[in-house]
DNA sequence: TCTTCCATGTAACGCGTTACATGATTTT
DNA sequence: AAAATCATGTAACGCGTTACATGGAAGA
């Protein structure tokens, strides 16, 4: 009734999550698009501020100016009523299914196109991204998981805890699929001699 | 020292993958790059037909025209040796971290805003798209399971295999994943009386 | 007769990345 | 003295999606 009521895109919804839990400048906001919202969701500060402008005409942030924080006035926003019910909103509307874009399976597509050496370079270069991202979700949900309000529906922790549950699955499943395939991938024995000398191991 | 040597986007690369295995035209490239290649990467056919003739250009792929197949003229793209030399440098390339962009997991970020029946409808849904796109990528799987070049790692077969098993392991991760959350999102007790008319259950 | 499949392209628009631009305070 | 952090914005460019455009053959 009071506003244009046009759900606002993926990334203001991202946005009005992140002040759902608490009022922010956009320079916070811009540092939680990478870490933790970034484990599933990106946004660069590029594409934040001009956001929150379009969020605040909309009717569904607003914001008050702090002088302390920064040299110059920082702009800390907040969700209004409106914008806590676009988010309700757009949290329960229809899920489509999603185009993945995966990068690293994308070269594995084409992998037996190299020599087997190569390939599980490939494989441990993919490896070793995963292990850390796993390293990463793990220890942010160790510093949650003792909080009884993970437990919480209602609480913003539980849907912290559920998310990092999600990313640290998802990342295990990898490095052990990265762990099967280097099974498959066996290292060179180096045939009979005259190969010393190859340098086809690193980069 | 024959071409320009700047290699090509990844969705350059995709093209030249698909094409290494064997000729195709621009729309048998769009129909494979929704399946399977769109299990990990996906391009409409908009994109394909101007990549293909940059591709053409930079003298990574060749055409000749087969009058058959449609009604009009199809261009029956192949790579070329240089194409295949890119192809093979940019498995090989340096591989970054990149980017995730999860909508799914996104919602879930906020779920805590929502009625908890909400939020396991929303579980329920991504439960449902995991277990369909699962039961796709083992459907495939089987169909080359047999197949005994699925071991060896110079056959197209073989990166196939990897893929699907990635694919597999990762879907399977999200559909236990999605268990894990409904048992901590309980199906409302309803009360006491008064709802038996809900319809909570399905979409 | 209508829809689907084969087959190829172009145009408009939106989202996301990179780079440009400025400048004070705090840490190294 | 130099670099990093706090803090906010704009501009250019590239990639991706949706829609526009055409049209013959085969199946429903």
């Amino acid at each position: 009734m009071v506003a244009a009521e046009s759900t606002p895109s993926n990334l203001g919804c991202a946005i009005l999550g992140l002040l759902a839990r608490r009022p922010r400048t956009g320079y916070d906001l811009a540092r939680l698009m990478r870490i933790p919202v970034g484990y599933f969701w990106t946004a660069r500060h590029s594409q934040i501020y001009p956001e929150l402008s379009r969020l605040e005409e909309a009717g569904l942030v607003r914001h008050d100016v702090v002088p302390g924080a920064g040299p110059r006035p920082s702009k800390r926003y907040d969700i209004t009523p409106a914008g806590r019910a676009a988010l309700r909103s757009w949290v329960a509307s229809e899920l489509d299914p999603q185009p993945v874009r995966d990068l690293a399976t994308l070269r594995l597509w084409s992998v037996w196109v190299v020599a087997p050496d190569v390939a599980r370079g490939l494989v441990l270069r993919i490896l070793q991204l995963r292990r850390d991202a796993l390293a990463t979700y793990e220890t942010e949900l160790a510093g949650i998981a003792e909080d009884p309000r993970t437990h919480d529906p209602s609480h913003p922790l539980f849907a912290s805890a559920l998310t990092l549950e999600g990313a640290s699955r998802s990342a295990r499943a990898a490095v052990e699929w990265c762990e099967w395939m280097l099974e498959r991938l066996p290292a060179q024995d180096t045939g009979t001699a005259a190969m010393s000398s190859s340098g086809a191991g690193a980069r």
